[in-house]
Parts: structure tokens; C-alpha cells; sequence
RNA sequence: GCCCGGGUGGCGGAACGGUUUACGCAGAGGACUUAAAAUCCUUGACCCGCAAGGGUUUGUGGGUUCGAAUCCCACCCCGGGCACCA
């Protein structure tokens, strides 16, 4: 018998499919069409990772499942064969490629070409059905020439533009990075401190696009947590702006300064407004004299614009913070003059740089505010329970006592139905004060009496209904704080109705927070103990005409009455673009001294990126120094101009190379609008759960960008997207160079064959979790593609001698293959891979199990027609394809027959279900025994067979049933 | 600190209201072989028991249910992301 050698096979239809395009899109196609994306790979000069064939494995398995019509109704694959678009290609700009360049002294444009060449090969190695005539490489001009349209596009409509802006500076590579590239404030490659600098920069106006962005998320089936990322990245938040008026000195009106704030409901709490360092007003306290503290104040602000990120992260939050000494703002709901401070902990690019601070219900506020001794006003009074009818108002305290050498604080329990853990409640007398109520319920209740009193909080107003009283209740609440000075107990005097009803409990901070459930007085504990301030909603004090209003129905009002406007506010901010590094896109501009940035007319494109002679960083982008690149005419006025010598962001490449698949070799457009519309959206994307927010909102904002400009009818361009999960070392970390775990496709490939390799990678777990390389597990799966391939191949021998009457024979006769068909379509579909091929697994154990036949022999070949056979070879193609076409062809398929245009196979329903079943008999839940029974079982029946089952009745030691359980051909219940 | 994931045999994992541990790896025993590799067969959570059988077990503690790995609450641990966004 011929024997498996993947070796032989693999290369061999890897080369048929390439050379014969059995896997080119047929744009003209009457089939349905169906898109799949692979991640294009960035050609590193470390060759492919065993991470991109998981990804491709899976894409793989899904298009050839497609192309044979799988996930249809059952019986109808043949209708529903797709034509698929899937293909691959190459992200071949960047960093990485040009700093490997330079420090081999080579050129990037040679490095990449190697680099690409052995990826290439690489991915070719593991047979996956490419339309290899749809490849794009994003450092071809061919490919970059539409990258450089694209952006003149944005800049015609006004969506890039220049602007200066914060950049991270590598001090040591002169030169700019990305924010990828900065790993914890320093830089990834040399380890230098990053410096923050200012310079001009390219962005795109990604926020015009903020809300659709935001919007259109629901339109996607995406995995939940990345849909939730992309939502906290844009970070819409609902709000209000208001003008506080400013005076210098002597009470001359200054300019006013605008804030933004989400609680405007606060504003009466307001006690100090505090402003960015770099904000306006600021500069212009300093020029115009007004303040008297004017060197502390330039020092602050100096300090602060030194700082760099690292440095802000190394303050651990500490806050600091200067006061504007000489000026004053107003409060425009108080109208109370309240001091201006400056802090970094106020962002001066979000909202409007400054901020109204309201300590008493925002925690940065508190901490500021605590620092510096500032007033602390409380306006919302916290409400806690339901409101009912028929209340009884009552004003009441909760009092706890802390026993501070113990770490211990006095709870009484009152049992389950009286609401458990609780600190020591109750309610005031007429004329007595909180504290003494406090005191005198303490005493009566515990016995305690020597108590320190050290702090409470404001009012809150809690909703409850006290059982012990049958009575609803809405109650004024106070907390206080005792701490206990002697542990001597007396003078206990309990109520009638409190005798015996509560156990006195001394419990740690944890245990409070575990056992105690009343919302009030966990409320009280973590505002008092924790010191915890509370930002939620409750009802207004302090708050002239708004107080006793609910804070959340009032919001809206105060905004009106302080003469504020709603304003939506986001988090995301434009997309810087621009690169002072080489292997990029060139920016296609022209700046000239009369006519400002002037766009490349199109019909120069491509800018052509130059070889130069120096690609080395020195504080300046290296196409500056090419005066042959640099030096040109300006397209409006024809004086001496210069061209950008920056390149573009090699996030701009990949943001819409998915268009281009549609139309790859398109000289004349960027892509034919419909073939575009014709293959797009993608239908699936799988991708390394990475890449959550920048590729993929980036590529969301040009879709919907080519939207609004009429190239695409649709404004998402993918529909479904998967994630991947890592591949781990064996020993359960990343793999990396560093650590010498790194496993290297070639060499697995080499040592077990692509199939082999594929069908690990699917097995090993689920597909979007993280798994760790097991050496040993992959030889799991190659015994089974070994015994898979034995099994068909002796099954052919057989067949060739006796041949069966195949023309009788429907579909294939074996249960086991049916449900398999069954399972394998349905994990597919629902991206189950490893448990597809474990039902694979199963079904070839069981064809090739052992039977004893009517002679007395032993026998592993047991009845099987080439209807079988061939429902198996296709069930096992998409996973291991190359043994699949292998065995078609053994199967006497015509040459140029490729198993990936035959249908799906169907499966008989009749034939899933079995014949008998396991019926699991309990007793009270416990499982007694098991039994098997006819699938025709009736409920009486299988009672009846349990009730007499002898293990059962041990079991039931006599008692009569109480109650039996019955589910359906499962389970019979007995409960005594 | 906040937001997502996730804790099941020696290992990767399966089951996601109904027999916990499918499938695979590793282990043990056996067959074939001069031997090894390969292949095939048997076995396979833990404790008590010769066995029949009984008990325990899905991070911990509670709850709901005839029945919980699965649903609910609290806590612990691991992984990832965000990190002063007013």
C-alpha cells in the first residue's frame, strides 16, 4: 500500500493550484460572492510566525468550505457554492524594515524584496487557496500612487491638514516615533527616554467622523470586546460647556474662561476652577501683570511642559498644582468669587483645557482639593432603595464604631429577614443631636460608652421598608464615625422588640464589604472608612431653586439658568500621519513660499519615494537631504517650491488595501467602483486581537470617508470579523527571540508537512484563545492523517477488486458519517475547529474499530462504499486540503477534478439520531446507575425501568417517591 | 484604580441547566520485533473497598433548582487592555 508522504503530495498540488489559478475570483461569476480578508503580513526580516498560519489555517478552512457550498441547509451545497475572494499580499513599508537596513548598511527597497520573496514562499509552503493574481504590495508604486490619491482626496475636503502638535522624540535616532513604537516612555529600539516635543505635523480629521464611528458599531458582527474598545477609544461623552467670568486685580474683568463638565448638575459645589498649564488665559495672566505669584506660576508651567510622559506616569498621581494668585473666577450659579488654579492634571487638549472642580463629588477634585486645604461644598445628597407609597419620614443616624488596635468594626447581625449585617442605627428624638442619638443608641444597644467622634457625613435619604415596624419609610440619614477609646460594656437597656433579636459582630474591613448588604450602610462605610467620595446621583442641596430636585432631572436646567450649552465631547483625537523616516509613502505636497501646501496634481502620481544615498535619521527627515527629490516647481505658480520630504504613517497603507483586492491592477483609479461594490464588504476577517482599535478604526474612517466621496455604497467595510488567540512557547510565555522558544514554521512544516501543521494549529484549542506549542501534541494529529490516509487508501484497494453496486447507493450508509457531516458543517460555521477535528477523530476510530465478523474473524474493515469515502475525503479537505485533492484523485477523479468546486456532503437526519439511548438514572440528583433503552422510550416506560433498576432502589433504602423527574431520553429523577 | 477575558485530570482541552473530564498529548501494561522506531490492543481524576459498590471533585464561600462546571451574589488568583478624558 501506498504510504502517506505529504513531502510528495504537497508540493505537488501547491504548484497545480498556482499554475492552473484554480483559486482566482471570477469578478463575472453567477455564483454568490463571498469576500474573505487575510491580515496582509508585515515581510519582517524574522520570516513568518507560527501566529499568521493559525489566522490562515482558519480563513483557509472557511473559504474552501464556502467554495463547496458548506453552510447551507442540508442537501442544498451545490446551490450554494461562493465564489471567494481571498488572497494575500504584503504591508511592506515601516520602521522595523529600515532599521534593520541601516544597521546591515543595506538598502530597505533590497532588504524588503528578500523579505517578501521568503514570506512568500513561506505562506505558499502551507497551500492555502490564494488568487495569487490579486497580490498588492503597499511599497510598490503600482500600489502607493492610489495611497498618495487617497490623501489628496482628505486634503481637498479638508480632512488633512497640518498642525502642530506633540510628538515623541527619540533623542539617541533623531527622530520621530510612533506611539506603537514607545514602550513605557522609552524607545522600543535603543531604550532612550523619550522626549515630547512640538512640531508640525500631518493629521487626519478622523474625529469629524466620530459619532458615525461610534454609531455604526452596531452594524457589525464583531467580537463584543472589541466592539467595547473601539466605543471607549472614541469615548463619547454627553456635557455641557459654561462660561465662568474672570476679574484681576482690584476686581477688573478679565476674559472668561469656558469649561467643560458632565455633571453641570454640580456646578453649586463648584469651589475652584482649575486649568491646564498650557491654556491661553494663563499666558495672558503672565503678560498682562495681573498675577502676584508670577514666578511660581512660570516655573509651574515650565515644569510642566517639560515633562514627558514617563515623568507624569512616575508622579503615581500625585497631584500638584499652582494657584493664580491675584486672580479670581465667579461662579455663575453662587455668583461667589472662587480662586483659579493651574494643574496637570487637567489635560489641555480635551474639553477646553480648564474645568469647573466640584471635590465633594469628584475623586481628582477631592485629592486636589484635600492637598491644597480648598473648601469642599456637597450639593447631592445620596438616595439609595426604592421610593414607595405611604412613607413615613423619620430622620435617623448610622453610627460606626471602629476598634482601631483590632482592625475591627461593631456590626449587629439581625438574621436574614430583618436585613442581615448592620452597623448601629436609629432614629432621633426630638431636640437631640446626631451625635448624642448616636451615643445614646450605641450605648443601649452594644453597652459601649467610651467613643472618640471623628467624622460624619452630609445628608442622604434612603427608601426602605422596616419589617420589624410593617412600615415604609423614607429617611434622613447621617453617618458618623466613632472610634473606641475603652472596650467595657454597660449599661445595655434594649427595647422590647430588639431583646434577642440581634448577635453583636466585630468584623474586619473585608469582611463588612462581603457580609454587609443594606445600600445605605455599606454607603456610609465606604464615604466614612474608605473615604470614598460619592460621584452617583441623589437629590440636590445647596442648590438655590434646583435644591430637592433630583440631580439627574435638574441637569438640563442649571445648564439653561447658568447659560451654558450642551456639548458631546469626545476622547479620540485626529490621526497623526506624519513620519520623519524614509520607507514610507512620500507625502504627495508641495509647499511654496506664495502658495502655502499645494497638492501634487494627480496626474504626477506617484511621487516616486527616491533611493538615496544615506538613510540614517539625523533630526531631519532623510529625503530632505536629496535635493533631487526635494526641489521642484510649485504646481500653481511654477516658482521654486519644496516637496514634504515626509512619508505617511504605514497605518494610511493598510487602511484600504482591502479595496484594492476588488481591482488590484487598476492603472487608471484607485479601484473600479463596481467591482468594489460587487465584492465588498468583507465577509470575514480574522485578525490578532491586537489590532482592536488602530487598523481597524482607521480602515473604518477611509471606508466611510470613500462613502461620503461616492466611490463605495457602503460605509462598514467589514461585516463579520474573528480574532485569533496567540500561539504560545511550549513553556506557556509569547514566543520571542529573546527567550529562545520560538518555534519556526519551515522547520515543522519540513519535519511533518503542511497538513500536519495546519491541523495542529486548529486543534490545539479553541481558535480565539491562547494556547501553548505542545512538540508531542502535533503528534497526535499527524496519527490521525496517517491512519486517515491509510483507512481511504486500503478502502480503494478493496473497492477495485469488488466492485459494490454504486450506482444504488444514495449517500453514504454509516451513521457515524452522518452525524459527522453534521458536526464537522456546524463547528466550522461557528469557527469550532478543534472540535470539528476532534469529530473526525472520532468518526475514523470508529470505521476502523475492530468487528467481529460473521466467520468468527476479527476484522477492522468494516462495510464502507466509495460513497463513504468520498463523504470523508470531503469532510477532511478544508483541514488538510492537499491530502483531500490527493485521495479525490485516488478516487478516480479526472485530473483537473478539485474537490474544492464539489458540494458539500449531505447527511440523512434519520441516521443522526441513534437507535438506542442512555438512559441516566438519579436518585435525589445523584447518579445510581444508567441503563440502555430503545430510542423509542416512553416516559412510562423509563420510569418504570428505574423504579425497578436494583442500584436505584439501594438507593431509595425503601421511601416511597416523593416526586420523579423525567427528561426527555436522558434522565429519570427520583426524588424521596 | 477602572474595563474586558479566564480558572475543569499530570498537560492542551470537551461539556455551557441533565452521567464532569469527549478528542488528543504524556504515563502504565501488553502484542509484533533479535532490538529499537513505527504500528496495534488494554488502561486511565482522587479517596475507601478483594469486589459489588460508596464517598469526594470543575479557584473559594454562599444562593436558586429535583439536578449547577453551566444561572445569581460575594471573594481570591491569572492573562490582556486603558490609565488623571472632567
Amino acid at each position: 500500500m501506498r504510504a502517506y508522504d505529504p513531502k510528495e503530495i504537497e508540493p505537488k498540488w501547491q504548484k497545480r493550484w498556482i499554475d492552473d489559478k484554480v483559486f482566482a475570483a471570477h469578478d463575472d461569476s453567477k455564483k454568490e460572492k463571498r469576500y474573505q480578508l487575510e491580515t496582509f503580513p508585515y515581510p519582517s526580516a524574522a520570516g513568518l510566525h507560527m501566529g499568521h498560519p493559525k489566522g490562515y489555517a482558519a480563513e483557509d478552512i472557511q473559504a474552501r468550505f464556502a467554495r463547496m457550498g458548506g453552510g447551507a441547509r442540508n442537501g442544498e451545497a451545490a446551490a450554494n457554492r461562493k465564489e471567494v475572494l481571498y488572497t494575500m499580499g504584503w504591508d511592506a513599508f515601516g520602521l522595523p524594515t529600515e532599521n534593520f537596513a541601516i544597521k546591515v548598511g543595506r538598502n530597505p527597497q533590497d532588504v524588503t524584496n528578500e523579505n517578501t520573496e521568503n514570506f512568500r514562499r513561506q505562506v505558499r509552503m502551507f497551500g492555502f487557496s490564494y488568487d495569487w493574481d490579486r497580490e498588492v504590495n503597499t511599497s510598490k508604486p503600482d500600489y502607493y500612487k492610489w495611497t498618495q490619491w487617497l490623501f489628496l482626496q482628505l486634503f481637498k475636503k479638508g480632512l488633512a491638514y497640518q498642525a502642530a502638535g506633540k510628538v515623541n522624540w527619540c533623542p539617541k535616532d533623531q527622530t520621530v516615533l510612533a506611539n506603537e513604537q514607545v514602550v513605557d516612555g522609552h524607545c522600543e529600539r535603543c531604550g532612550s527616554v523619550i522626549e515630547e516635543r512640538d512640531m508640525t505635523q500631518w493629521f487626519l480629521r478622523i474625529t469629524a467622523y466620530a459619532d458615525r464611528l461610534l454609531d455604526d458599531l452596531k452594524k457589525l458582527d464583531w467580537p463584543a470586546a472589541t466592539l467595547k474598545r473601539q466605543e471607549d477609544w472614541i469615548g463619547r461623552s454627553e456635557g455641557a460647556l459654561i462660561s465662568f467670568a474672570t476679574q484681576g486685580n482690584g476686581g477688573a474683568a478679565k476674559g472668561p474662561i469656558e469649561v467643560f463638565t458632565t455633571r453641570p448638575e454640580t456646578i453649586f459645589g463648584a469651589t475652584y476652577m482649575v486649568l491646564a498649564p498650557e491654556h491661553p488665559f494663563v499666558a495672558s495672566c503672565l503678560a498682562d501683570g495681573s498675577l502676584t505669584n508670577a514666578a511660581d506660576v512660570a516655573a509651574y508651567v515650565a515644569a510642566a511642559a517639560h515633562k514627558t510622559e514617563l515623568m507624569r506616569k512616575e508622579d503615581e498621581k500625585e497631584k500638584t498644582g499652582v494657584e493664580l494668585k491675584g486672580v479670581s473666577a465667579v461662579n455663575p450659579a453662587t455668583n461667589q468669587p472662587i480662586p483659579v488654579w493651574i494643574a496637570d492634571y487637567v489635560l489641555g487638549s480635551y474639553g477646553t483645557g480648564a474645568i469647573m472642580a466640584v471635590p465633594a463629588h469628584d475623586g481628582r477634585d477631592a485629592a486636589f482639593a484635600a492637598k491644597f486645604r480648598l473648601p469642599v461644598v456637597e450639593v447631592i445628597e445620596p438616595e439609595t432603595g426604592q421610593a414607595m407609597p405611604n412613607e413615613e419620614r423619620r430622620s435617623s443616624i448610622v453610627a460606626i464604631v471602629e476598634d482601631r488596635e483590632a482592625g475591627r468594626f461593631l456590626t449587629l447581625d439581625w438574621g436574614p429577614k430583618l436585613g442581615g449585617t448592620l452597623f448601629i442605627g436609629g432614629g432621633r428624638k426630638d431636640g437631640e443631636d446626631e451625635i448624642a442619638t448616636a451615643l445614646r443608641e450605641i450605648k443601649e444597644e452594644t453597652g459601649y460608652g467610651q467613643l472618640e467622634f471623628v467624622g460624619r457625613t452630609g445628608r442622604m435619604h434612603h427608601h426602605y421598608f422596616a419589617f420589624s415596624k410593617n412600615v415604609a419609610r423614607n429617611i434622613d440619614v447621617v453617618g458618623l464615625h466613632f472610634v473606641l477609646k475603652g472596650r467595657e460594656q454597660e449599661g445595655r437597656s434594649l427595647e422590647a422588640d430588639e431583646q434577642g433579636r440581634f448577635s453583636i459582630e466585630w468584623l474586619t474591613k473585608e469582611d463588612v464589604l462581603r457580609k454587609m448588604e443594606d445600600e445605605n450602610h455599606l454607603l456610609c462605610f465606604r464615604r466614612l472608612v474608605l473615604g470614598e467620595i460619592y460621584a452617583g446621583r441623589g437629590i440636590l442641596a445647596g442648590s438655590a431653586a434646583f435644591t430637592g430636585r433630583d440631580s439627574e432631572a435638574a441637569k438640563w436646567d442649571i445648564v439653561q439658568a447658568v447659560r451654558g450649552t450642551r456639548k458631546t465631547q469626545y476622547r479620540i483625537r485626529d490621526w497623526s500621519v506624519s513620519r520623519q523616516r524614509y520607507w514610507g509613502v512620500p507625502i504627495p505636497i508641495i509647499h511654496c513660499e506664495r502658495d502655502g501646501a499645494v497638492p501634487v496634481p494627480e496626474s504626477d502620481l506617484p511621487v516616486v519615494l527616491p533611493p538615496i544615498d544615506d538613510y540614517r535619521p539625523k533630526g531631519m527627515p532623510p529625503l530632505a537631504s536629496s535635493p533631487a527629490f526635494i526641489n521642484v516647481k510649485c504646481p500653481v505658480c511654477g516658482g521654486d517650491a519644496k516637496r514634504d520630504a515626509e512619508t505617511l504613517d504605514t497605518f494610511v497603507d493598510s487602511s484600504w488595501y482591502f479595496l484594492r483586492y476588488a481591482d488590484p491592477r487598476n492603472e487608471r483609479r484607485i479601484f473600479d467602483p463596481d467591482k468594489a461594490a460587487h465584492w465588498l464588504p468583507v465577509d470575514l476577517y480574522v485578525i490578532g486581537a491586537e489590532h482592536t482599535v488602530l487598523h481597524l478604526l482607521y480602515s473604518r474612517f477611509v471606508t466611510k470617508f470613500l462613502h461620503d466621496e461616492g466611490l463605495v455604497p457602503f460605509d462598514e467595510p467589514f461585516s463579520v470579523l474573528r480574532h485569533q488567540g496567540l500561539i504560545l512557547a511550549a513553556d506557556g510565555r509569547k514566543m520571542s527571540k529573546s527567550l529562545g522558544n520560538v518555534v519556526n514554521p519551515d522547520e515543522i512544516v519540513g519535519e511533518f508537512g503542511a497538513d500536519t501543521t495546519r491541523l495542529y494549529l486548529m486543534f490545539m484549542g479553541p481558535f480565539e484563545d491562547s494556547t501553548p506549542w505542545d512538540p508531542k501534541g502535533i503528534l497526535g494529529v499527524e496519527r490521525f492523517l496517517k491512519r486517515f490516509w491509510n483507512y481511504v487508501v486500503t478502502m480503494i484497494g478493496l473497492l477495485s477488486h469488488e466492485p459494490h453496486d454504486q450506482a444504488a447507493t444514495e449517500g453514504p450508509k454509516r451513521p457515524v458519517i452522518h452525524k459527522t457531516i453534521k458536526k464537522v458543517g456546524e463547528d466550522i460555521v461557528s469557527f469550532k475547529f478543534n472540535t470539528a477535528i476532534s469529530a473526525l477523530m472520532i468518526m475514523l476510530n470508529e470505521l476502523t474499530e475492530m468487528v467481529t465478523t460473521d466467520d468468527g474473524e476479527d476484522d477492522r474493515i468494516a462495510m464502507t462504499d466509495r460513497k463513504d469515502l468520498e463523504a470523508i475525503v470531503k469532510l477532511v479537505h478544508p483541514f488538510a486540503p492537499h491530502m483531500g485533492q490527493e485521495l479525490w484523485s485516488m478516487l478516480g477523479h479526472a485530473d483537473g477534478s478539485y474537490l474544492d468546486f464539489e458540494p458539500w456532503p449531505a447527511y440523512d437526519e434519520a441516521l443522526v439520531v441513534d437507535r438506542t439511548v442512555k438512559l441516566v438514572l438519579q436518585v435525589n440528583g445523584k447518579v445510581r446507575d444508567t441503563v440502555e433503552a430503545d430510542a423509542s422510550v416512553t416516559e412510562e416506560q423509563a420510569k418504570d425501568l428505574a423504579l425497578r433498576n436494583p442500584n436505584v432502589a439501594r438507593a431509595m433504602a425503601g421511601a416511597a417517591p416523593k416526586r420523579v423527574i423525567y427528561v426527555d431520553k436522558k434522565i429519570v429523577n427520583i426524588v424521596i
